[in-house]
DNA sequence: TGACAGTCAATAGA
DNA sequence: TCTATTGACTGTCA
């Protein structure tokens, strides 16, 4: 319960900052309306707006004075660490609207249906979520204040969490970071440790985690003393920090030069990065040398660039380093790498930025580097764009959709709402159709690597459920998906990741830049494996994989206990040998897992009940649902909303589940051993026709709804829910009037018999048996509370169906075997797939925990609404 | 600190 | 070889 209170309260936190932030955006777009917009592909400001520049430069001027002040502390202190400095709340610049396009975008409506539209002025959105925006305001200006001790680290730590986010650059790392932008880049401590301890040296080990690893740190050191960079790269995240950044600061002269120029830092960083590829330049040389920043700041510079509206005077100065180096005004050292060919288009020609003339502190900072190698380079400059395969697509599949490399974020925030169901059938028939694999899509469009990409697919999470990072995906599959020349771009990085591969197989590239290298492991890897990468991999922690039986009793465990007391998880890690972590994360990713799925099905059932075969009494239950919840932020219910709507879904699922549609459209089916859960229930059921199982389902949905909406309405509201379940329950009994009759009947003996079984306060008592979970639902104080009405339609129950698990339970089977009145009806005729059903079964019983929980919750002050 | 979202990546299965 | 599964992890939030 205070895990759902909390989710309550997150999700209202995140609604009101949502909604405040795109009311800034569109303020801001409508104020901005007069900028230029002639800045190709720019998200870069040209306000020319009278009030903004006025802010501006106010703004300016404060970054200025207080960039004097840093810098006088800079010179003042020495090698401080962090220190918390109160930040006065400060304005977060807004976004220029970047001329980026977002072409069709299913878009879900109200009513459900899907809107395609051409969203050519969809503004972006500068924000990672809600929740980052505001931090990323309190580190700008943590940032711009700034301790002197973490002034360059804190600029990065801080800007890059606000960057927009090209579509086009996806690297699963660095999607992965999008958010919180660190690590994720994909960080498995114990892997990354291991590199730390085994790498003397970060230029000598070349593994993409390590890089990774490499890059947090350096994130949080920021830019260091250059000779300590090395060093304290191996040292965790809060190792006190220097002062010096390998690269010495742009002095206030070169910021001026800049300051109040427009530069398109989107156009900026493609060229960077398509000298970079082209020049086999390694973003971690390129970033220690010439920019003074970790791997990763240059990498999320590159993918994000900030817009130059957005940039703070610190920010900006890698940029400049960028032109510099463009224009060859930078220590040439890197560039003139024998690999770089010089002609390579430098960006400098057409950028219109002046280069300044290169200052001694460039020279410091961008000494010769002679140890830059193509291959190690190659791979890694590519990182950022993505890996493997997204490292051809920044060569050779650019951008499916360049325009929105202004910013993906700012896309995700502004999107509607989209249907991210009918987006990934979408995309899977896509990539079927055209024999494109997940990993392909994943890596080169996503920025996700394959399992990701399957579990996108597979199940898309409802777009309210999704945070704006969990949205980005989606966003990316709609862009994806709107570009017209998106398979043959995908079939020309398979066959470009088909090339690669083979010239590496034929040793002609001895680098994994193909398939191999879709993972950071292989980002920047050296040529060959260096001893400490045989150190590794005998260190590699070996994956562990739980048992049947093990898996079996964490289930169980799980149906009794989803959230379980520390005392449990020793229990069962000491019963099942296992370590606390793994149980804990078990369970942790069990719930998840559970949670979404039935979210995932909740939703597909929502479109399916659109259909005219659907339940009627459901579907107008959902709509009502849907009208009774409006998404007012201050509206409890509305808060609620997602929470009853994913009761509904649950129940739905559960009790409707797309297995049962299909089991019923394919006959009936074999019932397999694992189906004993509802085999044995089901001996005198006939799966029917499904008509029948609407009938049968439709009560029990309405009836939860009627919980549901007791439990967690208020007043009319509450009222209303309760009316629309009604009628649900009404148009129930018609159909089983019609349909079912004998089957209600049955079922009214069934949950006669088995509501005068039903111990309401055996939660824990019938853990003890494997019905537990379900039944725990069943016996919940709800449940009790409803004899009469579950008597009346008796559905609950069927959708109730003990869930029992797979392994058989003697007192389950002794019950059912012997007492086949007793049995209880299932929801639906099992299905082909014993996985499926198995699967349902431990869905209901999360369900039925979630809900217990809430009932139990709403109890106390409800229990005269769960009769009627 | 726990719950969670999102993701990686090893592994299994088709 | 591709996809699905899943243990493990990071970062965020309250």
């Amino acid at each position: 319960m205070v895990c759902i209170t909390l989710n309550i309260d997150q999700r209202k936190r995140r609604k009101e900052l949502s909604q405040e932030i795109r009311k800034k955006i569109i303020d801001k777009h409508v104020k901005g309306e007069t900028k230029d917009s002639s800045a190709p592909l720019s998200s870069s400001a040209s306000s020319s707006n009278g009030s903004e520049d006025a802010i501006k430069n106010i703004l300016e001027q404060a970054r200025r004075e207080m960039h004097a002040q840093k810098q006088a502390l800079l010179e003042i202190e020495s090698g401080s660490s962090h220190r918390s400095i109160p930040t006065p709340p400060n304005e977060r610049p807004i976004l220029s609207p970047p001329t980026h396009r977002a072409p069709h975008v299913y878009i879900k409506q109200e009513d459900g249906s899907l809107l395609t539209s051409t969203s050519s002025t969809q503004t972006p959105l500068s924000v990672l979520s809600p929740a980052a925006f505001v931090q990323s305001i309190i580190r700008k200006v943590k940032s711009e204040i700034g301790d002197a001790g973490s002034y360059f680290d804190q600029h990065w730590a801080s800007e890059k969490n606000i960057l927009s986010r090209p579509f086009t650059s996806v690297s699963p790392s660095l999607s992965s970071s999008s958010s919180s932008y660190s690590s994720m880049v994909n960080g498995r401590p114990w892997k990354k440790v291991e590199n730390i301890e085994t790498s003397q040296n970060e230029e000598e080990v070349s593994n993409g985690e390590e890089s990774h690893k490499i890059v947090e740190i350096k994130t949080e050191s920021g830019s260091q003393d250059g000779q300590n960079m090395n060093q304290l790269s191996y040292y965790p995240a809060y190792v006190p920090r220097n002062l010096k950044p390998t690269v010495p600061p742009l002095t206030p002269e070169q910021y001026e030069l800049y300051m109040y120029r427009e530069v398109d830092t989107l156009d900026l960083t493609r060229q960077v990065k398509e000298k970079l590829a082209k020049n086999g330049i390694c973003q971690r040389i390129f970033g220690e040398k010439v920019l003074g920043l970790s791997q990763g700041s240059v990498s999320d510079m590159l993918s994000r660039p900030k817009p130059w509206s957005k940039l703070t005077q610190k920010g900006r100065e890698p940029f400049i380093r960028m032109q510099l180096w463009l224009t060859d005004q930078l220590g040439q050292g890197i560039t003139q790498q024998p690999a770089l060919s010089q002609g390579t288009a430098s960006p400098s020609e057409t950028h219109p930025s002046p280069s300044p003339p290169p200052s001694p502190l460039d020279q410091e900072k961008t000494p010769p580097e002679p140890v830059i190698l193509s291959s190690e380079s190659i791979k890694e400059n590519q990182q950022p764009e993505s890996r493997s395969v997204s490292s051809l697509s920044s060569r050779t599949f650019p951008s499916p959709h360049p325009a929105t490399t202004a910013g993906i974020q700012e896309i995700v925030a502004m999107s509607p709402e989209l249907d991210t169901y009918s987006i990934t059938k979408k995309v899977k028939e896509v990539l079927t159709d055209n024999n494109l694999g997940q990993r392909l899509f994943g890596e080169s469009i996503l920025g996700l690597t394959q399992g990701s990409v399957s579990d996108l697919l597979s199940r898309p999470k409802p777009w309210h459920k999704l945070s704006l990072k969990g949205r980005e995906p989606f966003v990316r599959m709609q862009l994806w998906l709107s570009d017209p020349h998106n398979i043959e771009k995908l079939r020309d990085m398979k066959k470009m990741e088909k090339k690669a591969y083979l010239k590496r197989r034929y040793g002609l590239v001895s680098v994994g830049s193909d398939s191999e290298s879709s993972n950071t492991r292989t980002d920047c890897a050296s040529p060959s494996l260096q001893p400490q990468d045989y150190n590794l991999m005998q260190m590699k922690k070996p994956r562990v994989v739980l048992a049947l039986e093990e898996k079996e009793a964490l289930k169980k465990a799980y149906q009794m206990e989803p959230y379980p007391t520390q005392q449990t998880i020793e229990l069962l890690s000491l019963q099942l040998n296992l370590k606390t972590n793994t149980v804990i994360n078990w369970f942790h990713n069990y719930r998840s897992r559970m949670r979404r799925e039935i979210l995932m099905e909740g939703q597909h059932d929502n479109d399916i009940d659109q259909e005219p075969d659907s339940c009627d009494s459901f579907t107008s239950a959902t709509v009502s649902h849907r009208e009774l919840t409006p998404q007012s932020p201050d509206s409890e219910i509305g808060d609620r909303k997602p929470l009853i709507n994913d009761l509904k879904h649950m129940l739905h699922k559960n009790c409707y589940s797309k297995e049962s549609r299909t089991a019923m459209k394919i006959k009936k089916e074999n019932m397999e051993e694992d189906d004993y859960d509802f085999t044995n229930h089901c001996k005198s059921y006939d799966p029917g026709t499904p008509s029948r199982t609407c009938c049968e389902l439709e009560p029990s949905r309405a009836l939860r709804e009627k919980q549901v909406a007791s439990s967690h309405c208020d007043g009319s509201q509450r009222l209303h829910y309760l009316r629309k379940s009604n009628s649900g329950l009404e148009k129930c009994h018609q159909h089983v009037a019609h349909d079912c009759a004998a089957s209600v009947h049955t079922h009214k003996e069934i949950m006669g018999a088995d509501m005068s079984q039903a111990d309401p306060i055996s939660f824990k008592s019938s853990i003890e048996s494997s019905r537990c979970s379900l039944e725990v639902s069943l016996n919940s104080p709800s449940a009790a509370s409803s004899p009469g009405l579950m008597m009346s339609v008796s559905p609950v129950p069927s959708c109730s169906a003990p869930i029992s698990p797979s392994l058989p339970n003697p007192m389950l089977t002794k019950t059912h075997s012997s007492s086949p009145s007793s049995d209880m009806v299932p929801l639906h005729p099992p299905t082909k797939h014993s996985p499926n059903n198995q699967r349902r079964n431990e869905k209901m019983a999360n369900l039925n925990n979630i809900i217990h929980r809430l009932e139990r919750a709403a109890n106390k002050e409800e229990t005269l609404e769960w009769e009627f």
